[in-house]
DNA sequence: CTGAAAGCGCTTACAG
DNA sequence: CTGAAAGCGCTTACAG
């Protein structure tokens, strides 16, 4: 590899102009200008990233710390990474992956050694230990979702309580007395994630503002038994009207269960949910949803932290995203 | 950050003595790496990642280019993605995503600036552009799939030729005469995927060896049209007693389908398919199935490249996994 | 507009 | 068993 050095004497110039002319800090001539390209080109000069870091004390990595969470339903978040990864290209960053085990080790590992300049958390959950360790990393770091204490770092999600309040209004605005709430498994409501009981709450919560009855179920976490909960459920309640499923396995096997019991939607049944047209699309689910957005979250995230990078002092922000809804006619009057 | 000078200051020794004491590449008495240890403890050090890819040249990291291709089922992506960091991890190396549009130029980027020791390409190829560009950097790399020029790169892959014969023979064995064989959109088979031809050539060859008659039927690459077509499939061929289902879409709408037309699996059908345990298990798919067992594939690669890193002078390889097959009791004879 | 030199934090011959 | 010094490839005051 071709060094600051060569590219220096190739153009006959000192190192120090070729750095220079790289990063435009200082006005170079036209002609000296034009060598130095010269000479790049000819040598296919890059800059080596561990020397550059150790002199600017910048990586241009972003680290992003990816929890191990099996309950949840792993499939989705395949988007999130490839969005936090196109993202910090376009604003000039690698993402190093952390997936170790134990999240605050892989903070800790990458911080210490300066291999990143911020870290992006992800699956963030009430009480998230991570926290700690980006704090006592002293480096940016932004929460994908919210903490009950995240004063200190700043935050981006959907807002989730908006979104089950809307999904309960609009069935309660089509006249539904009776419905079935799907919620997801209980085992990631012990998972702590804030989304999680956020949209639960709100969806009880809006439900007895607006008069509705409402039939809580918790999804199975094991899938086998998913197709069971879902038909025990409908069978408990034969005179709902609506079902407002949160459960993304519950989403999946719902036209399964439908198609077995000639239950038409939304002629005998109206379905609304929380999933992205991306998901919709991939196992054609025919609902009416909110729209978790995750492009838009995740990438104000990485916007956020690299502003951070840039300006240490800036305050801390905590932003909400207002949800959309989109309307795939699954829902009727009644 | 503490360095090793501080370290060396605070133990009362040379940063020389220091680096030696950690690296283990000189005998220290024991009482100076009693300090040391204490120092480091004391002082919170490690070391900085950039300078010491500087001083040796390895940087511990590995990169994972990630392609660009959207019409492949993207949920099955992730799991590959996390088995490549975890086995990085044990091995002693760092992930760095690369996900550019043009992944040779994200080789060039993060070869040239010396950013990973090596390279793990995801999706690859017949004639992938992408093995041009690890050559040119003279780093190591491993394929996961097999280029139909891989001679010169080490490449891993599930035996999706002998996958595609077992699938048939396992047909063929318990009676069955007429099959038909829904396999990927034509879109995957344009964009040249190396394994899905392998697959889909052998399953043909195999039938034809095997005296089987195989009704060919690509899945839609759009979920909306899927369904139609799977429906199409079977109306098409009465006689047909058994499906062998390549595609991951046809494999997801297959129950709502079956259930919709109370066709009873290996009553009225037989059924086999290609998919693995965790993803069935996910949609709760009761079919025999070949196992891609990406845990072993994957975990294979990376301990490949991280080898060569080790010895750049090893042979090439290339390993084909033999795949094995789960009987979930969704065929029977005929 | 340009250059010589110090420094970032490591490792590793070299010398003892 | 240990240390002083050079070097990895950059950037950036400092000086002109």
């Amino acid at each position: 590899m071709a060094t600051i050095g060569d590219v220096a004497k190739y153009a006959g110039v000192s190192r120090s102009t070729v750095s220079h002319a790289l990063s435009g800090k200082r006005p170079i001539s036209l002609e000296t200008r034009q060598r130095i390209s010269e000479a790049i080109v000819a040598l296919q000069y890059t800059a080596n990233a561990g020397a550059k870091a150790l002199a600017t004390s910048k990586t241009s990595t972003l680290g992003l710390i990816v929890p191990y969470t099996p309950a949840e339903f792993a499939p989705a978040r395949m988007q999130y990474v490839m969005i936090v990864s196109e993202t910090a290209r376009e604003l000039g960053f690698d993402v190093l992956m952390v997936t170790d085990f134990d999240g605050r080790a892989g903070i800790k590992r990458v911080t210490d050694s300066s291999r990143v300049d911020g870290v992006i958390l992800l699956n963030v959950t009430r009480h998230d230990e991570r926290i700690g360790s980006v704090l006592a990393a002293a480096k940016p770091g932004v929460l994908i979702g919210l903490a009950d204490d995240n004063a200190a770092l700043d935050s981006v999600d959907l807002d989730f309580a908006a979104a089950g309040r809307s999904m309960v209004r609009h069935l309660a605005e089509r006249g539904h007395r009776r419905v079935i709430f799907v919620t997801l498994p209980t085992e990631m409501f012990l998972q702590d994630l804030g989304y999680v009981w956020r949209l639960h709450e709100s969806v009880i919560d809006e439900a007895q503002t607006a008069g509705l009855a409402l039939t809580v179920v918790h999804d199975a976490a094991d899938p086998k038994d998913r197709m069971r909960v879902l038909a025990g459920a409908l069978d408990a309640t034969p005179d709902a009207t609506a079902l407002l499923v949160h459960s993304v396995g519950a989403l999946i096997d719902l036209p399964v269960l439908l198609s077995q019991r000639r239950i038409s939607v939304p002629r005998d049944l109206s379905v609304v949910g929380l999933f992205g047209d991306e998901f919709g699309a991939m196992f054609a689910l025919p609902y009416t949803a909110v729209e978790p957005s995750p492009e838009v979250v995740v990438s104000r995230a990485v916007h956020l932290v690299a502003e951070r990078i840039e300006d240490p002092s800036r305050p801390v922000v905590q932003e909400l995203l207002a949800p959309l809804m989109v309307d795939r006619g699954s829902t009727r009057e009644v």
